[in-house]
RNA sequence: GCCGCCUUAGCUCAGCCGGUAGAGCACCGCAUUCGUAAUGCGGGGGUCGCGUGUUCGAGUCACGCAGGCGGCACCA
């Protein structure tokens, strides 16, 4: 007998081998109809797998949110199922559950259509229908190989060969089909559901390598219910409406053309975007204790080679090369130029920490298929800093660090996710004493500011470990903006040195940071943020003046002079359409603010704000707007904080 | 870079089985001066991504190239 404890903290005793479907049964009839997969001492099994030993069991039913990561990884198995009984010879290979969905790669010579998606999605449901029992099967390993093989399906076998020898084989019937798979499944088909849509084709290396076979990849969607898939569905849309490449269309910000793939053309309205966010960066540097400088955009191809780039990175660098035969690179980095300035005179150890800032532009020569509007280009302007110090300054220069960045992303309206340390990679530099030391330093830094870091175990650079900063945007995505990484080596190859107390020659450690990553692809975040509403404070144009009549115009002018002396940015219509024309044209171009002006407000000498989302109309004296729109439109930075 | 899909007016898109292009918005002109999400009428605008081929004839079919998009890989 086996003793099984409910959530309720209930316990009663069962035959050894007892499945869960029995246990739930034991418990109430419309329960067990209701149960599809059982959670015993926190792992998900099968509903109808025998029960070894006791420990506490949970019986979830269909519409649990445990349960949903099944229903996609089930969906991907019918899918597979679907395609092999539609197209024979197609070999499977992987196919797991993924976030909002699944996928499952297959192995066939001719590509899959957008068509052929349409027949698997209605095999898939007719799968459903048949409502076939999921078996689990455990397997002998030789066998299994020897079966894998024999039916033609080469990557299955190598999976299993590569399994651990003694990982038990399990073997998932459905119906006439079997798939290698650990399991766990709903009892039946049946259970999946219909609420399910294959989205896209794509190609996927093999084991995610590019040195391997391209396999074909098909994605889809599954949730518990209609319902859950519409909202799904809605909500997609709605990220498509905020895509940046969409929006800087739309509002004018930007383009990217042919002749320049991954560089940017700014319009006048992104690039007052830009600006706006460049002086507040500079002036939250200042603020600080960062010093600024600009070093050049292009170098001799021997200072790449002293600064180990020309050996490392050269694919990525745009090399060019002169009538007297000099080759050059445009700089992919800021940190070896920063490094001549520290190297520039004598330094001291009365310098340090010396924090320097550059807007720096850099280009990296990214491969086509990564580049994506303003996320990924390969020409960037970053935020780029490297604060150059003695080994005892790293963890108050890295509390600074966590703080000054944690505030400015607030400002710029994301908010914290988590900061992860990215720990010791398998391949790497150094001693464990060295990594033991600086992983320790980042950590009790990140705590003193406040915060708890996740930790990222293996992901950190070759030379050192590194912090990121993870922000949250308006509808949930994650972005990694803001890092701060530690260098040893970089001094070291430059000849970075300082001169110490006792008079000795130091060596300074150099920390790498950013905090919005690039300009471009935090204004991208920032628009997809923001939906293009951006707070008036960011906003390209904050006022809109609109005139009911032409006979308005003249004040209407003379109020944007007063606008315009308040510091707002400012655009008057004057054109000969209806007001209701004008409110719906400036709202959909999501202006914060429209002044709308007609007979009577240029009679009494005011204005009526309109403001964007709402129907409502303050009526205000035109100075007093200036000074209250004026004093909204202050970045955070300047803001008069009331005193307590 | 790899796989798949896409490319028609400034923008968003229509164009069936091949018979030399169409809408809405935008733009220009005229009328209208109208109080908070589209005033009416008129007009201009296209080497149908580029190239080659098939054909009496190609936006439409085939092949190649480029760019874009979605993934994969890459991302000091």
């Amino acid at each position: 007998m086996i003793e099984l404890q409910f959530p309720d903290g209930a316990a009663r005793s069962y035959e050894d081998g007892v499945t869960g479907r029995a246990v739930a049964e034991s418990l109430s009839k419309s329960l067990a109809k209701k149960a599809v997969l059982i959670r015993l001492d926190g792992e998900l099994r099968d509903l109808d797998r025998a029960i070894e030993a006791g420990g506490k069991i949970e019986i979830l039913t269909r519409d649990h949110p445990d349960a949903l990561e099944t229903i996609r990884h089930d969906a991907s198995h019918v899918m597979a199922q679907a395609v092999q009984e539609l197209f024979p010879g197609v070999q499977v290979t992987i196919g797991p559950a993924i976030e909002d969905g699944f996928y499952y790669d297959f192995a066939r010579d001719e590509p899959f259509s957008l068509d052929d998606l349409v027949k698997i999605e209605a095999r898939m449901k007719d799968i459903v229908d048949r409502d076939e029992k999921l078996v689990r099967e455990v397997w002998e390993r030789d066998a299994a190989i020897a079966h894998f093989k024999e039916i033609g399906e080469a990557y299955k076998a190598e999976i299993i060969s590569d399994l651990p020898v003694d990982e038990t084989i399990t073997v998932y019937r459905q119906g006439s089909w079997k798939d290698l798979c650990l399991g766990p499944h709903l009892p039946s088909t049946r259970h999946v559901g219909k609420a399910f849509k294959l989205t896209k084709l794509a190609g996927a290396y093999w084991r995610g390598d590019h040195r391997n076979a391209q396999l074909q990849r098909i994605y889809g969607t599954a949730w518990a219910s209609e319902d859950d898939l519409a909202a799904y569905l809605t909500r997609i849309e709605e990220a498509e409406k905020r895509d940046h490449r969409r929006i800087g269309k739309a509002q004018d910000l930007f383009h990217i053309q042919e002749e320049g793939r991954g560089m940017v053309f700014w319009h006048p309205r992104g690039w007052t975007l830009w600006r706006t966010i460049e002086a507040y960066m500079r002036r939250k540097l200042d603020a600080a204790g960062y010093v600024e400088v600009k070093t050049p955009q292009v170098l001799d191809r021997t200072f790449w080679e002293k600064s180990g780039h020309w050996e490392k990175y050269r694919p990525n660098m745009f090399v060019c090369e002169t009538v007297e035969d000099e080759v050059l690179s445009l700089k992919p980095m800021n940190c070896p130029g920063h490094v001549q300035i520290f190297n520039f005179g004598q330094r001291s150890y009365r310098d340090l920490p010396l924090r320097m800032a550059e807007f720096g532009a850099c280009h990296r020569y990214e491969p086509s298929g990564s580049l994506h509007g303003l996320m990924r280009v390969r020409g960037f302007t970053q935020d780029d800093a490297h604060i150059f110090c003695r080994e005892d300054q790293i963890e108050d220069e890295t509390e600074r660090f966590v703080r000054l960045t944690r505030t400015i992303h607030a400002d710029l309206g994301m908010t914290a996710h988590h900061i992860a340390l990215a720990t010791r990679p398998e391949i790497r530099a150094g001693s464990d004493a060295f990594w033991d030391k600086a992983e320790a330093t980042l950590l009790s830094a990140s705590r003193k500011a406040g915060v708890e870091p996740v930790i990222a175990e293996g992901d950190g650079a070759f030379y050192a470990p590194k912090l990121d900063f993870i922000v949250k945007d308006a509808i949930g995505r994650t972005w990694t903006c803001g890092t701060l990484q530690l260098d040893y080596v970089l001094p070291e190859r430059l000849g970075a040195e300082y001169v110490a107390e006792d008079g000795s020659k130091q060596r300074p450690v150099m920390l790498h940071r950013a905090i919005l990553g690039s300009f471009e692809r935090f204004l991208g975040i920032l628009i997809e943020n923001y939906g293009g509403a951006f707070p008036i404070w960011l906003a390209p144009v904050q006022v809109v003046i609109a005139t009911i009549t032409s006979d308005a115009s003249d004040y209407a002018q003379d109020v944007a002079r007063q606008f315009e002396a308040q510091g707002l940015r400012v655009e008057v219509d004057l054109r000969n359409e209806k007001i209701n024309y004008k409110v719906r044209e400036h709202s959909l171009a999501k202006i914060p603010v429209i002044a709308v002006i007609g007979r009577k407000e240029a009679e009494l000498g005011q204005v009526a704000l309109r403001r964007l989302g709402s129907t409502d109309q303050t009526i205000l004296p035109t100075a007093e707007a200036a000074r209250f729109l004026c004093d909204e439109a202050t970045p955070p930075d300047l803001k008069q904080r009331p005193v307590d």
